[in-house]
DNA sequence: ACCTTTTACGCGAACGTTCGTCCACCGCCG
DNA sequence: CGGCGGTGGACGAACGTTCGCGTAAAAGGT
């Protein structure tokens, strides 16, 4: 441990060449010198471990080659595999990721954002919807580097990613219409989020269309937790007690909605069918196996950084949020007819996932 | 977007003053100058909206004030609550991290610990258990900087902290056999993970004590996943029909040993017992409710990165491995005597835990 | 009134690179 | 034999800081 970095300077000395030619022969590119000082420059450089310094690289070429990731709670599955594969594309594309995360209802949005911009990151991703409505944050994200966002940044300026959210909803709810469903109650983020929004417009286009008028006692707010969750699945049971089905915003909370209905007797599928979000890798194995829309969270991390990438080589990103589609996995918890598997599955059998697939407008 | 950042120079430019002067003023410690051109500097500083270098001030200091953290699968909740800690007390002690994240059976290991060498981080933290046989990486986190790892280094010199899993495996087994279980089978992580063997001499402990000979076949390897849960439970299941508990190495594998158990129509707590270990948050609303260890995961990366920074700090490392102690959080699948409370339980109760705790020997 | 101390700042150097220009030498051709 | 292009490499400058020392002018002491 400890030990000293070899300089370029010492190689040159050992070798009996300027510092500069043996840069340009370890790093530059088009280098005018024989084959024999070359080779004898390498051999020093090998032999010594020479390793070059990207911080002082990074002052004279002016970038970093780093990217600035800002997330919401890294402890959410969603954000986690979405941080997980934007990562892995940073670095197929010789990037390195300095990481930011957001604390509970940390205040910090500025300061971590400030923090990353003041280490000279080419770029920024921001994946922390509790940024949303920041303007603070929003003006950082326009002003240094190039930005792009997984949420909705006031006052525009940054190119957005996501999923499509509202034909997710959608899907998922006219896929329990299709099951005979008509009191369908609904377990949401907070309504403040963007995505909650969204998620509600889906429900409530679905709903409409059959001709159903949504409630809006039957909506409750959540606050992505089980424990949250539970508790509003216990306020829908109290206000509609006739309800059958319930969409609910994310796997996690769905852990609570079951454990909610178990707890009032109420057998899922059969008295109450639920449709959740996310698939979560664990929703094939709750019970039962949970009917969820599958959010592309790592694709979404690939093209996010890919986007991002390009912004920083100089092409300019597209106007509108790129969205990506959302596929509603059928299993067990919404008692659709399709599965028809039986109760035992298959040692690894991944669900053959009947995929409605969506497209459009809105994240 | 892309405006030009503001350099010391043309504050000093504007404000009248030598560049140097300016830098002690914004950035250095004991300046003399007079209130007036301070005050002057700093006015300019402000409304120009300067904000020092970090990489220019890296390179002189020969320090980045950054700490590379190379993580297993961030998409694993223990792993992600680990990280999260480490990041936020590094930013705490005015530390950015630079994060490396090995995907699934990524071989990498090497060229991501290198990368952030290369960047020139402080320390290094090495959370990732698939490194754990790696000499080649062992070397590296020797070699440059100080480290600290969660996992056993070959050849050691890398201080570790963790957790008593041996502790906790006792603690688990032996309130299965307080319980009046006897045939207690075992789902595991890979037994060549040194905290999966650990867990597994615990596990044997608590049966010796209670002079029962463990058998081979009562512990069963699964890869952390539900699936691979699931089917090591159909092969416990099949092994020793008459098992009467089972105690599982993670609570996402735990969903899929309820899953199998589901499928094999036993009732759990009824039939077969369940205990877990990480205590993730959606434990305690599984149904039936998971009993757990919980594993202190926050308070490890927080230790870790003090450990860490102290160690940078010039500090010498503890030679013994720092290991935290495990709690038991008694709940519903283990069918205890103890939680005794009703089915439905209030709003956001966390759960009374009684907490067994632990401390000693060996991670 | 002269020397000493302090105050307030300037200045050169260094950190480890990259990049472009400059230059010495060699061989070659006319 | 003088000029010329090409080869191989040196060299200065710059990136934006920090750090220590140097030094004028002002202030204080006798």
């Amino acid at each position: 441990m400890a030990r000293r970095y070899v300089s370029v300077k010492e190689i040159a000395a050992k070798a009996g060449v300027s510092f500069q030619t043996a840069s340009k022969v370890l790093n530059g590119g088009n280098v005018r010198v024989s084959a024999e000082t070359a080779a004898r420059i390498m051999a020093v450089a090998e032999k010594l471990g020479y390793r070059p310094n990207t911080v002082a690289r990074s002052l004279v070429q002016q970038t970093t080659s780093t990217i600035g990731l800002i997330t919401g709670d890294l402890t959410d599955g969603a954000l986690s595999q979405f941080a997980v594969s934007a990562e892995q594309t940073a670095r197929r594309h010789e990037h390195a990721v300095l990481i930011g995360n957001l604390a509970e209802h940390d205040e910090g949005g500025t300061a971590v954002l400030q923090m990353l911009i003041d280490r000279r990151v080419d770029g920024i991703i921001a994946a922390a919807p509790q940024l949303e409505g920041d303007t603070a944050v929003a003006d950082l994200l326009r002003r240094y580097v190039p930005a792009v966002s997984l949420h909705h940044v006031p006052g525009g300026g940054v190119p957005v990613v996501g999923s499509n959210h509202r034909d997710g909803a959608r899907l998922a709810t006219r896929h329990l219409l299709a099951l005979g469903h008509t009191r369908i109650g609904t377990v949401t983020g907070p309504f403040r989020r963007h995505v909650v929004r969204s998620r509600l417009h889906g429900y409530e286009d679905a709903l409409r269309e059959a001709g159903i008028e949504p409630g809006e006692d039957l909506a409750v707010e959540a606050a992505w937790t089980p424990g949250t969750a539970a508790a509003a699945t216990r306020l829908l049971l109290q206000r509609d007690p006739e309800m059958t089905a319930i969409f609910v915003h994310s796997d996690t909370m769905a852990i609570g909605v079951l454990s909610a209905l178990a707890a009032a007797r109420r057998s899922v599928p059969g008295d109450v069918a639920v449709v959740s979000c996310d698939d979560m890798p664990f929703a094939e194995y709750l019970t039962p196996s949970l009917t969820s829309l599958r959010v592309p969270f790592a694709q979404t991390g690939e093209r996010a950084v890919e986007l991002l990438l390009n912004s920083i080589g100089g092409q300019d990103p597209p106007a509108e949020p790129v969205l990506l589609p959302v596929q509603l996995i059928v299993r067990g918890s919404c008692g659709s007819p399709a599965p028809g598997r039986p109760r035992t599955r298959p040692a690894h059998a991944p669900a053959p996932a009947p995929p409605v697939t969506s497209r459009t407008e809105d994240s």
